[in-house]
DNA sequence: TGCAGTGTACTATGATTCGTAATACAGTTA
DNA sequence: TAACTGTATTACGAATCATAGTACACTGCA
């Protein structure tokens, strides 16, 4: 199902996230259906369950996917496929927005700032991933 | 001329950048005026003139600055300012697609990431960072 | 020419962060 | 209860980061 570069300068979780989101998005991996759990994928692919486990969490922190305890994770159903093209388009406009903006002087720390304003602003946002 | 915390969490040559910045734009610093010596500077705040010197480097890398060898550190004229103006368009135009982009289920962390990316490929930020 | 000023490049090092692992906790289902 | 699930805590080696030490290279002036 998998195939991971392991001597990768990459990190492993973050090219299970790369690969696991293709999959998904591609429609591979269908709406509501089940993910192999941690155990079982981290078994398969010889490395640390706690590895998937962040790889998961993160996709769910960007609602690729949802878990439910003792249950498994399963893939979002819908609403990110139907946004996906907008979802597309708005990050290639960001892209170009960004590199603007760094190119005149504005500083990542000043974009980060901006967001996290947006965010608790706005209240959409999901909360992000603190790194342990 | 500067205060510095440096207790602070944040890096020494960071808190330089933004001050200096702070001093350049609101033209306390002249065009073309000369700025202190990374060794009187270093002197004056006792701490290596290494540091400054990769403070007056990102400066450079956004222009807020120029270098010469052999003569010193001096204010970029003109183009900063001429560019302030853009600046607050691209600010604006950010924070609407920021808003959107979190709406759209995009993830403040997903934002960050994007960010770093770019801030790395494009060089656009704090760059030629190659410590050894 | 030589000296004292300037910026720059290389290397070292302690502290912090990062990626992964080991292990224990907690919910679900049969 | 047993055998699955996801999750949280802690540990630890490796990589990165912020700063320092030192040596190199250029400029301008006496």
């Amino acid at each position: 199902m998998f195939e991971l570069d392991v001597r990768s300068r990459k990190p492993i979780y973050e090219q299970l996230v790369e690969r696991l989101k293709e999959l998904i998005i591609t429609e591979v991996l269908k709406a509501n259906e089940q993910l192999p759990s941690v155990r079982m994928l981290a078994q398969q692919l010889t490395i640390n369950p706690n590895t998937i486990q962040k790889a998961y969490r993160e996709l769910e922190s960007q609602s690729y996917i949802y878990s439910i305890k003792g249950k498994g994770s399963f893939v979002s159903p819908a609403t990110l496929k139907q946004n996906s093209e907008k979802i597309v388009k708005v990050k290639h406009e960001l892209s170009k927005l960004i590199s603007e903006a760094l190119y005149l002087g504005i500083t990542a720390d000043e974009l980060f700032k901006m967001i996290k304003e947006i965010e608790t602003t706005v209240g959409g946002g999901i909360e992000s991933d603190q790194n342990q």
